[in-house]
DNA sequence: AAATGTCTTCATTTTGAATTGAAATCCCCA
DNA sequence: TGGGGATTTCAATTCAAAATGAAGACATTT
């Protein structure tokens, strides 16, 4: 339950006036749904739940957002929020902001859910397709060594497995395409 | 690295007459490697590891197995086997057979790929899509008690995140249908 | 309807993935 | 170019999900 590393302040983004109605504690509350909402996703498709729930602090948050909020926000460590900085920024799916001034890098979502569903697709599921087509190969190379009453049935069942690979890999594309959009 | 329960024999589907070369081994061999095929792929999409390696086992023998064998051959429990076919079974992607005769049940994969798929999605992916759903409407119930300085993007945001899902609640039978074809 | 053997369930244990914490590295600014 | 904070890295730890094992439920056979 514990957050603090590095200055033990800098967090809150400013006071401001706090004008009239609506509590920062409500920022925080929608702030966190959203994060739910992206850790329950990201944890469906096998990604670590914590990614998900800083991509959605990030994509709720109305201003870019240093490392050490995140890591405040969500009560995690600096070293795990830079982790998944870091993977959210190969998959595409986040912004890295060294910025103006200050020495502190700022961090914001880009909003575009083709970018965090190809990043999804792009770094885990091509690889592992791609590994699938090495498999059924080696598979491949088995049959001549297989019993001959097992060979038939062997080789149907590995044909059908290589054409729902080359399929899969030929509609990934698509997919992107059609979970992308808006 | 024990796989012992129940009676300790009756696993070999029959020694038969062994005709000439192929040895039984490569059998194995086979059934292994397209168990881890399924397991890496089960995996991929936060399913657990064993249920992909039981339906690889099954895709890949060329007759039913009961439970035991399965066990034997993955070396798991059957308690873990138990649960994984009622699992793969819910999906819809194997088949149960109480056979004749024989107290004991055996199973067998079924082979089309949309069925499997579309398993995954109906248990795993709809449901989270529709609480995805609820969690949007909380989220929006909430906009109001928001400062008003924040209100407007968190309604965008909101609004984008809303289109997302309709989106991808109106996609999934077609994935369905691309990914299950052959 | 009892006995035998199969299968399920679930409290406990194990295991592997995610997180931590702190040392090493990097980067900015003076 | 050096000092100081920001960030990364990674071995050790934590923790949740999966596997186990054994008790109970269920079927089948006699």
């Amino acid at each position: 339950m514990t957050a603090k590393t590095l200055s033990p302040t800098l967090t809150e983004p400013a006071p401001e006036s706090s004008p009239n109605a609506g509590s920062q504690a409500s920022v925080l509350e929608f702030e966190e749904g959203i994060g739910a909402l992206f850790g329950d996703l990201a944890e469906l498709f096998g990604n670590p739940r914590s990614y998900g729930l800083i991509y959605g602090i990030l994509f709720a948050s109305r201003e870019p957002l240093p490392m050490e909020t995140i890591a405040e926000r969500l009560g995690v460590s600096i070293g795990s929020v830079s982790m998944g900085l870091r993977r959210l920024e190969e998959f595409g799916a986040i912004e890295r902001e060294r910025s103006a001034g200050r020495g502190t890098a700022v961090f914001s979502a880009k909003l575009e859910m083709r970018l965090l569903v190809g990043g999804f697709l792009r770094e885990r599921v091509l690889p592992r397709i791609a590994a699938t087509g090495s498999q059924v190969e080696a598979l491949t190379a088995l049959l001549p060594s297989l019993p001959p009453e097992d060979r038939k049935v062997s080789k149907q069942r590995l044909e059908r497995l290589s054409r729902w690979h080359s399929r899969a890999k030929s509609i990934l594309p698509f997919i992107e395409k059609l979970l992308g959009g808006g």
